[in-house]
DNA sequence: CTTGGTTTGTGAAACCTTTCACAAGGGCGG
DNA sequence: CCGCCCTTGTGAAAGGTTTCACAAACCAAG
């Protein structure tokens, strides 16, 4: 067992975590990897192997304790504790994550919130006051943040990024359509809408040129 | 060449036609496969095979002609036209993408909104109309989108996929964080803000285990 | 205790993606 | 026109991930 593992697989456990959570509260006792298989769209051969990375966490004949798994994966994702995020940028993006409530509820809370704009500077959004850039470095320093998130116009990402970088932040998440490097072994992960869009607009032109061109 | 074209391939084309762009702007006349692997994260080989699944658009001990090859990702990618999408749910999330600029000046237009909230129902942001859930069907048909955005409670998301399919779209984007099994050749691409904290907060939870234990 | 039905954990095989390495081709200076 | 340097396009090799298939283990019933 145990070696590196692939994002898939870290992406997988996440979404068994996420089942595995609702079965608990709907009280079942165990699971077998058919059923956690289904709604990730893996195969039970899947389930099984990844968690074969980790240990051996099921019954044979039985399967896994709902429970014990929700347990085991919790702290394998380093979820069994809560992480603090700061959020640089309190535009339409910034302010969405900040009132959206699903993050808290799953353990990542914001803690700190920072923009250029002097409009902004000093009032409060969702109950978190808005500090200047130029605070970055020593708020994320007191406050102790370990995820940064980069919600900015696409020409100052990669600026910001490396100035959460040296504030000490552990990883970070970035919304601006631009590829990040991570320099420093920081890890960066990038959500970009627009190339979701260009995915889907890719997989749409092509079936319709299959349909054109095939009669 | 041309076979199935796998996801990272068509990601990576997307990040290609980015920087393009930009030294299309900046009035560079020709690019080399190594120029081009950089800022994406790939190495030159890659945009060659990358490429050359679609046929054969560089000069050999030259390059590749700047705005040919932005014609012609444009139209490998789908992107030669504007696309119209039809976003259910104008809470947080949907507000910010109807702000965004951004997807309009990359051809992708949001058409048409939708929502539950009697409150919202009628009254306009962005200068669009939030239109009531129940006109979803005809409304979809008469603009004629062809993506739709689920940007709804997760209870409900998979639920409202299934009704967009009915009415047509061709594809669709979603952010609850659940996972949408594209049932009818629909591809549904999933944008999780939670599974990417996850998969972050794994990797610093890897990385702190590892300097506990090695001395 | 034994038998039968069930499910795990895991090597081996199949499949897919990335990297390597080099022949083929193109431009340019002389 | 020749020779040199540069870069593409692409088979072959390497590397990684997913699927297969089955022995080992567990439970329950008789």
């Amino acid at each position: 067992m145990s070696g590196r593992i692939s994002d898939s697989t870290v992406r997988r456990l996440s979404l068994y975590l996420r089942m595995l959570r609702d079965l608990e509260r709907a009280g079942a006792e165990f699971v077998s990897s058919s059923q956690l298989a289904g709604p990730s769209g893996a195969t039970s051969a899947q389930v099984r192997k990844d968690l074969s990375h980790f240990g051996s966490f099921g019954k044979r004949g039985r399967g896994y304790s709902v429970q014990g798994l929700v347990r085991a994966l919790e702290e394998i994702l380093g979820l069994s504790r809560s992480w603090r995020i700061a959020l640089v940028g309190v535009g339409k993006i910034g302010s969405a994550l900040l009132g959206y409530g699903g993050l808290a509820a799953r353990g990542f809370d914001v803690v700190a919130a920072f923009d250029v704009d002097e409009a902004k500077i000093g009032t409060t959004a969702y109950g978190l006051r808005i500090r200047p850039m130029t605070d970055l470095g020593p708020v994320i320093a007191e406050c102790g943040a370990e995820i940064g998130v980069v919600a900015t116009p696409t020409e100052v990402a990669a600026e910001i990024a490396a100035e959460l970088e040296r504030a000490g932040v552990g990883a970070i998440l970035n919304f601006a359509p631009t590829e990040l490097s991570d320099v420093n072994g920081v890890p960066i992960r990038t959500v970009d809408i627009v190339l979701e869009l260009e995915g889907l607009s890719y997989l749409m032109s092509e079936a319709s040129r299959r349909t054109g061109s095939d009669t």
